[in-house]
DNA sequence: AATCCATACCGTGTTTTCACCTTTTTAAAA
DNA sequence: TTTTAAAAAGGTGAAAACACGGTATGGATT
C-alpha cells in the first residue's frame, strides 16, 4: 500500500516546515506546501492530489475558508483538515461548513495530529471533544432566546408580543389593528412603546429584533 | 462520596425495570421510575434531585422533548442524557436544543451507557462519535440557501442583493442611496424591482425574504 | 447608423409610517 | 368613593414608503 500524502497551506514558514518534518516522521509524504490557499489551489493539477491538507485559516492572499471550499468543490475527494491558533467557535463553525473534516490546534501533540489524520483516512472525519463541545454549545446557544425571556428582558407583554409578531408581516398597522380588534391608534402606541423599549426607530427595526430573539418561531 | 442517583422516564416497563436493574449493578441509585414526562416532573419534588435523568423521547402524555425542556428550566441541575431508539438526526438535534447533555441508543452496550453518564456527571456532556456526525451533517446541510442560489433561483444582480442587505437595515431608502452612491429614486428602482420579483409588497416583506434566504449571513 | 437593452434617474401623487401630545376608558388600589 | 395607573383611542403634521409612468446614458448588437 503506498504512502498517504498530504499537502500543508500555511504562511508560517518555519511552522510549515516543522510540521512536514514531523509528518514524514509519523510516516506520510508531504507533496506540496504552500503558503496560502491560492498558491496550494494553483499547485494542485489534478493528478497525484494529496488525500490530506492540513489548512491554516489565517493567510494573506486567500485565507482556509475560502480555499476549502473552493478546494471541496473542485476535488472532493481530497479532505481537508483546519489548523488554528484558536479554539475560537466561529472559527470552527465555518469551517467546518466550507468543508473541513476535522479541526485541530497548532498546539496539540504530535499524537493527535495523527489520530486525527487516520479518523479522517478511516472514517472521513476527525471532531474532538473540543470542537464536539463547541458544537454542541452553538446548538444550544444559537438558539434564539425564548419568548419568556425576551418578555422578561425587555418587558414586552402578551399583547406585545402578539403585535411584534403580526409587525413581522406584510399587513399595514391599519390590518394589524384590525386583526388584533384594536384602534390603529392603539397600534401607534404599541408601536411607540416597543420603538422605546427595544431601542428601534422603524418597523424594519422591529422585524429584525423579533427575528434574532425568535419571536417568530413559537407557531 | 455519596451513591450517583438516578432517575428513568420511560413507558416501556420491561426495559425501565432491566435499565434500573442494570444501573444498580454498575453502582448507581435509581431513586425514580417514571412512566413519561409529566410524571416525571411530578414526582420530582425539589430535594432529593436525581444528578441525572435517562430521559426516553417517544412516551404518552408529555414526550421526552417537553420534559427536558421543562425539566431544564425547573431544575438546571439535573442533566438529562436522552435515550432513543433511533439515530434520528432530527430527534437528536431536537434533544439537544431542548437541554439533554448526551444522547444514547438504547441498544448501546452497558458499557458506552456507563460512560454516558460518567462523561455527564464530569465534564457535563457526553457525545458519541454518531451524535457528533450527526451534527456535523446538520451544520453543514441545514445552511441557509446560500447568496448564489438566491441570485440564480430569483434572478437577483450583485447590486440587487447589496441594496436588498442594506434594506435590512434601519436605514431609510436615501441613507442607502447615499451609501451605495446612488439616486433616491434608483434606489426607488431597485425596490421595486425587488418587489416584482420577489413578489412582495412592503419593505418588511423585503426583510422576510432576505432573513429566511440567508441572505444576510455572509458578513 | 440604428436598435436594443440594462442601468440610472426623474416627477407626481397617494398611502403608510412615525412623532408628539392629549383624552377617554377600565380596573385596581387606597 | 376617590385616586391612580395602565390600556385604548384620538389629532395633527412631517417624513418615509410606495405606485406609476416616464427620460437619459452607455455599451453591445445588427
Amino acid at each position: 500500500m503506498s504512502q498517504t500524502t498530504i499537502a500543508l497551506a500555511d504562511d508560517h514558514v518555519l511552522l510549515r516546515s516543522g510540521l512536514a518534518n514531523l509528518l514524514r516522521d509519523l510516516g506520510y509524504e508531504v507533496s506540496l506546501e504552500a503558503s496560502n490557499g491560492a498558491e496550494l489551489l494553483q499547485r494542485l493539477d489534478g493528478k497525484n492530489l494529496p488525500a490530506i491538507v492540513l489548512m491554516d485559516i489565517n493567510m494573506p492572499v486567500m485565507d482556509g475558508y475560502d480555499a476549502t471550499q473552493i478546494l471541496k468543490q473542485q476535488f472532493p475527494a481530497v479532505r481537508v483538515i483546519a489548523l488554528s491558533m484558536y479554539d475560537d467557535e466561529n472559527a470552527i463553525i465555518r469551517m467546518l461548513r466550507c468543508g473541513a473534516r476535522g479541526y485541530i490546534l497548532k498546539d496539540s501533540d504530535p499524537g493527535e495530529l495523527k489520530a486525527a489524520i487516520q479518523a479522517v483516512l478511516t472514517k472521513g472525519f476527525y471532531h474532538s471533544e473540543m470542537v464536539t463541545g463547541k458544537l454542541i454549545h452553538t446548538i444550544n446557544h444559537l438558539d434564539a432566546p425564548s419568548n419568556a425571556s425576551v418578555r422578561e428582558l425587555m418587558g414586552l407583554n402578551d399583547r406585545e408580543i402578539e403585535f411584534l409578531k403580526l409587525a413581522c408581516s406584510e399587513m399595514t398597522y391599519r390590518e394589524i389593528a384590525e386583526k388584533m380588534n384594536l384602534s390603529p391608534r392603539t397600534i401607534d402606541g404599541y408601536r411607540d412603546a416597543l420603538f422605546d423599549k427595544l431601542q428601534v426607530k422603524s418597523r424594519v427595526g422591529l422585524v429584525l429584533f423579533a427575528i434574532k430573539n425568535g419571536v417568530m418561531r413559537s407557531e
